[in-house]
DNA sequence: TTGTACGCGTTATCAT
DNA sequence: ATGATAACGCGTACAA
């Protein structure tokens, strides 16, 4: 009996603190909170865990201290590039601070979410950023009974969980139309892709502007489940134009299928803006650059994500913000693609 | 004394284990391997877990067990499409898997990564995906003393750490000047942004092919160490005009450079390829849907991420690959940009 | 298939 | 500022 497994060559704590002649919490301290400790012994500790390589064991701590110095992210795809310029923000914010990131992939599913969820749980995080604010009702349950800080980004509404960073994709939706009708534009269709809550929202966007100008017409609108692409831009937008030739413009959700409308506009030699006009969303780089250049609504994901990560850091430090939702706008960039020539 | 910790209403193991009536171990295989148990204790521990509403602690399985289910992923940026595609690939292949991912992001930074390791170390990961062949010397210790799988991507090299999966990036930037100089094309020019190591080697594949064919010649060359983009991409090709107008073709390091030059070219109304070929890199989803389409050399980026992972799979699974360093090639895309018109 | 005994490496608590 | 003691919750090793 007494089959002990003590690891022979291992360096733990008390090893360090053996050789500093120091107690292990002492030279746990040091690891935490160096200042706690007279100079001397900081000193001896330092060079002690050095000399022998020291590598604090993270599962001990968490154990023994109940916490992590971890914030989960949970976003519903990787390959997007607005959640890039999210993740971008976090980040920055996160660096310097002496936590780090767990960063997963929900693939815009909320059952994966709430399994994703329940995972970072168990390894009780420090905090949580989650997208958008459609959560199953089990997630919001599990969520609402945890209590490190949580951040929803992406958009903004009712009821926050905790904390709430984002934008109206409904109002964001409207302006871009708003801006179209401003041109003279009345014919104007739509190009949606993926179609996850927040396109939706664009989408009555687009639905309550049309309806209140008088110019509604369900033909105007082209939808996919298909995840989204330049490629798909192109087909999406050959379709619009076989159900409704006479269009004028068109609003598309993101700026990957803006950009592929382009080129089928191209390939079909007709002239942007004059023939056709075209509207993006997201505003990413590559809009300002093109030839001609695409009008875009331009959201602010980086601030957002690095926003999202500091309110995180101000709660953990104490000082929760005074307001819990924030409401960061966007804006209607007009480019040459959306500017009717008279 | 004798000042307790314990907290009263926790749900641990052991309160499933007795509302079960089984003994904490037999409750605790029924999380690990449900199969070893008797029917009729594994739905006994099942309903009591639901019941309780039971979270595993994974820092004390860590803790006890010396190990957690966590691949940890080091990859130098997260808005660059090609580490998207890279890590979807991964995801994929860990679905279904008991394992997790954990993501870090090195910036690019050879010490950035050498800091993360040791974090992701001091967690003890099942296994390790990390980027390229240029770590620290300090990083390549700490690596080839853990005993975990590593899996070194994106290109291939002399010397892996552990397991490897890539291609050639100095052969690929040779193939693209090669296809060039095929089409007739001499003064070819290139265009390079990051600089980062994978983009130097291209870099002396097309250094290596211009002399190889006598036509090598320094103002040929506009590179910045800024990070790419797509008006990055104009920038630089009205540079490289500048320093040789009379360039026939361009190979950028990029296909964000090569869509900017693109732009740039209808910006001053020349016509590609008839005045100017342009070749890009990576095959991003974009390249084929442009007008014209654009030629590029493809990576196989998906199947890269796919493969390190089930690298990493079959390691821990006790099935060594068979081949420790897999080249996956890579494939030059002809398409009109830079198709010679006789 | 199930259970017993104990170690995993660290930190919280209380005391000096 | 420093230290003694016990607790954190679970898995391994071995036995039955």
């Amino acid at each position: 009996m007494a089959r002990k497994r003590i690891t022979p060559g291992k360096i733990r704590l008390t090893e360090v603190a053996k050789l500093a002649g120091v107690s292990p919490i002492t030279a746990s301290r040091f690891f935490r909170n160096p200042e706690a400790l007279s100079v001397g012994k900081r000193a001896r500790v330092e060079s002690a865990a050095k000399e022998l390589g020291y590598v604090p064991n993270l599962a001990a701590r968490a154990l023994a201290s109940q916490r992590t110095e971890v914030i989960g992210v949970l976003i519903p795809s990787l390959t997007n590039n607005v959640f890039a310029d999210v993740l971008r923000g976090i980040y920055d914010a996160l660096d310097g601070s002496r936590y780090s990131i767990q960063l997963a992939n929900t693939r815009y599913s909320i059952l994966q979410e709430e399994r994703l969820l329940r995972l970072f749980l168990a390894q009780k995080p420090a905090g949580l950023i989650v997208t958008g604010i459609n959560q199953t009702a089990d997630s919001r349950v599990i969520m609402e009974s945890v209590d490190c800080p949580i951040v929803q980004i992406m958009e903004i509404g009712p009821a926050p969980v905790d904390m709430m960073i984002g934008f109206s994709h409904f109002d964001a939706g409207r302006a871009a139309i708003a801006h179209l009708l401003d041109q003279g534009y009345r014919r104007i269709g739509f190009l949606g892709a993926r179609m996850d809550p927040r396109v939706q929202r664009r989408l009555e966007g687009y639905r309550s502007a049309m309806t209140e100008a008088g110019l509604f017409d369900e033909r105007l609108i082209v939808t996919t489940a298909v995840p989204t692409s330049m490629t798909l831009g192109g087909t999406l937008f050959a379709d619009l134009l076989a159900k409704a030739p006479d269009i004028e413009a068109v609003f598309c959700v993101n700026d990957d299928l803006a950009l592929g409308a382009l080129f089928e506009c191209k390939r079909r030699h007709m002239v942007v803006p004059d023939q056709m006009a075209i509207v993006g969303f997201n505003d990413l780089e590559f809009m300002a650059s093109s030839v001609p250049t695409l009008t875009s609504v331009r959201t602010n994901r980086y601030e957002m994500g690095r926003n999202a990560a500091m309110m995180v850091l101000e709660t953990l430090a104490g000082r929760r913000p005074a307001e819990p939702v924030v409401d960061l706008g966007f804006s209607v960039m007009e480019r040459q693609s959306s500017t009717r020539r008279v």
